[in-house]
RNA sequence: GGCCCGUUGGUCAAGCGGCUAAGACGCCACCCUCUCAAGGUGGAAUCAUGGGUUCGAUUCCCGUACGGGUCACCA
């Protein structure tokens, strides 16, 4: 008996792996093209940094003509969650980042390199499985989690490095007898790889991201195929990405210290192995202490969380992307209006360290992406974003007409308006020019350094009875502001009111504002002109008259 | 603890042996014929630490401190 006839026993009916190798070939693609994927797992909603991750592999992809393809990786039943690819495959989804090839929705996928959910896998995997014990490079290990654990505590009592190596390793050199008789005998066994690395000896390896990184070899049998007859993260990483052409492995960078084992994979499997880049997590101030973002206290940390915010998704992707390549915010600056696909992106130029994550430089990019949205864009996207998480604003948003010239005061023009960060800041941005919600809300006039009520009265009524015109253009408009300034006896310019300390008791803007509050009640608002003119007259005179019959 | 990796202003960071050490967010001040959001101008603020190497170190080497990652039949 030898190495073939215990593989053949292991795995009766496996095919070979030629079979594969011949399924999928080579991809036929430009010279340089970048294969690459995201692989997650099911277990939870979808984390930022996944997203970041994903977006990262999107970038250098596109910019390569190569694919980017989306790997379901659901090898451990007993942490798969409900509803866990769908969220995978709609988070993508709403950042416009579906992949070429892949998983498209919880069963259906795309491309020729399926399929993409390592569940449907399992044939593959254990052909190669099959491959490896024919070949003495692999083999049956019969000792129970139990005594693993056993191992396990008997090397940290003795100090020394934990694993099921050298003399641990008890099952490696059982012989092939031995091993297909406990096998007939019905023993329970995994299969592990036989690593033929030691300790002692180093290897090189160049990671994009982190450069040059020497470690010991891997001399750990590592488990390939667990008790389910399913493969551990390592084993299909291998021959996932061997089989599916991957050229270039991106992934978060806890996967650093396992290269050694995945090169040595990669070797006995006869693969070529991918090229590597291991990308720095998101990590958040905690109190003075970095960690990363984590699922549990941090909800920033759910890619769910920027959508229910309505943050745009341009807005988080572009963070991202200065993130990932710093130089990314000059370019933006000499290339505003650009779409962010052109920027030339490299992975090289990526942290080698973890960034802290910083959420008002975040909502500082929502604003400008915003800013440069037309009023039909924002009343778009606030309408969507309302229609699912604030009925009170999608109510406000009916009638369109009337929505698109309120968004679009100061917009449009070379310096628009940067006042709204998110969709969730709409309503509050603009819900005092509505009727329905400014009289229903309790009446407050926060007047300013013009306090007594005879002034204000006497303003808001000269204003009204003998200044108001709703057919002024903005110039008249102001000079008449000006020309009530005057007859209060106000400086009707600012600067001399500046100039003349005492002179005056307020100027022209002290004016503006008693008009202001009384017609939106708010101290600061966009251009007046532009809300009056919104408003209309009969809505301006109402708002007037209230504001008085509030003085008494 | 072993093994890896890292450390430039509050934050993201450019920098590849010689620079007044970019830029952005944030902060402060001033400016901008109505407030605010902007915009403009200016300002405060950084090379963890100790040794080398060198004519010269933020940049190269070693140590220390601190931070991060990893050591599963989880990914």
């Amino acid at each position: 008996m030898d190495y073939k006839d215990l593989a053949n026993l292991i795995f009766p009916n496996v095919k070979d792996i030629s079979y594969y190798e011949e399924k999928y070939p080579e991809r036929d693609l430009p010279e340089g093209a970048i294969v690459t994927r995201f692989a997650p797992s099911p277990t939870g909603f979808v984390h930022i940094g996944g997203l970041y991750q994903a977006l990262v592999a999107i970038e250098v992809s596109k910019k390569t003509k190569g694919v980017f393809f989306l790997r379901v990786e659901d090898t451990d039943q007993k942490r798969e969650v409900e509803n866990g690819v769908t969220d995978i495959v709609n988070s993508l989804k709403d950042f416009g980042m579906a992949p070429d090839e892949g998983m498209i929705s919880d069963t259906e996928e795309i491309g020729n390199y399926g399929p993409y959910k390592q569940s449907l896998r399992k044939d593959i995997y254990q052909a190669y499985a099959k491959y490896l014990i024919s070949q003495g490079k692999a083999y049956p290990c019969f000792c129970t989690p139990e005594e693993g654990e056993e191992i396990r505590k008997k090397q940290e009592a003795a100090k020394i490095r934990p694993g099921y190596y050298g003399i641990w390793a008890k099952c490696r050199n059982i012989t092939v007898e031995e091993a297909a008789e406990k096998i007939k005998n019905g023993e329970h066994y995994i299969i592990r790889f036989k690593s033929p690395g030691r300790e002692d000896r180093k290897i090189k390896h160049k990671d994009i991201i982190k450069g040059n990184v020497d470690f010991p070899e891997n001399d750990l049998d590592i488990v390939i195929i667990k008790a389910d007859g399913l493969p551990t993260y390592h084993f299909a990483h291998a021959v996932d990405d061997h089989l599916m052409r991957t050229t270039h492995v991106i992934r978060s960078d806890e996967w650093l210290s396992s290269v050694p084992l995945h090169l040595q994979l990669f070797h006995e499997l006869g693969f070529k192995t991918p090229k590597y880049a291991h990308i720095s997590p998101i990590m958040k101030n905690d109190n003075g202490n970095k960690r990363k973002l984590s699922k549990r206290k941090d909800p920033e940390a759910a890619v769910s969380y920027y959508k229910e915010q309505g943050i745009p998704v341009n807005a988080v992707k572009e963070y991202l992307l200065n993130i990932a390549n710093s130089t990314f915010e000059n370019w933006r600056r000499a290339n505003p209006d650009k779409p962010m696909e052109e920027f030339d992106f490299q992975l090289n130029k990526m942290s080698v360290s973890g960034a802290l994550f910083d959420m008002v430089k975040l909502l500082d990019i929502g604003k400008t992406v915003i800013s440069k949205m037309s009023a039909e864009e924002v009343y778009e996207n606030s309408l969507e974003w309302a229609k699912q998480f604030d009925n009170e604003l999608a109510d406000m948003l009916k009638d369109k007409e009337y929505a698109l010239k309120v968004l679009g005061i100061e917009r449009g023009n070379k310096k628009p308006r940067k006042d709204i960060a998110k969709w969730s800041d709409v309503k509050e941005n603009i819900e005092y020019m509505y009727d329905e919600i400014f009289y229903n809300k309790k009446q407050e006039y926060p007047y300013q350094v013009i306090s007594d009520k005879e002034s204000i009265e006497k303003i808001l009524t000269l204003y009204m009875e003998k200044y108001y015109d709703e057919n002024d253009d903005k110039q008249t408009w102001f000079d008449k502001i000006k020309a009530l300034t005057g007859e209060m006896g106000y400086a009707t310019e600012v600067k001399e009111f500046k100039a003349n300390p005492g002179k005056y008791t307020a100027h022209v803007g002290d004016v503006s504002t008693v008009i202001r509050v009384a017609l939106t009640s708010r101290t600061n608002t966009p251009d007046m002109y532009e809300i009056m003119q919104v408003l209309g007259k009969s809505c301006v005179e109402k708002r007037l008259k209230k504001a008085i019959e509030n003085l008494k």
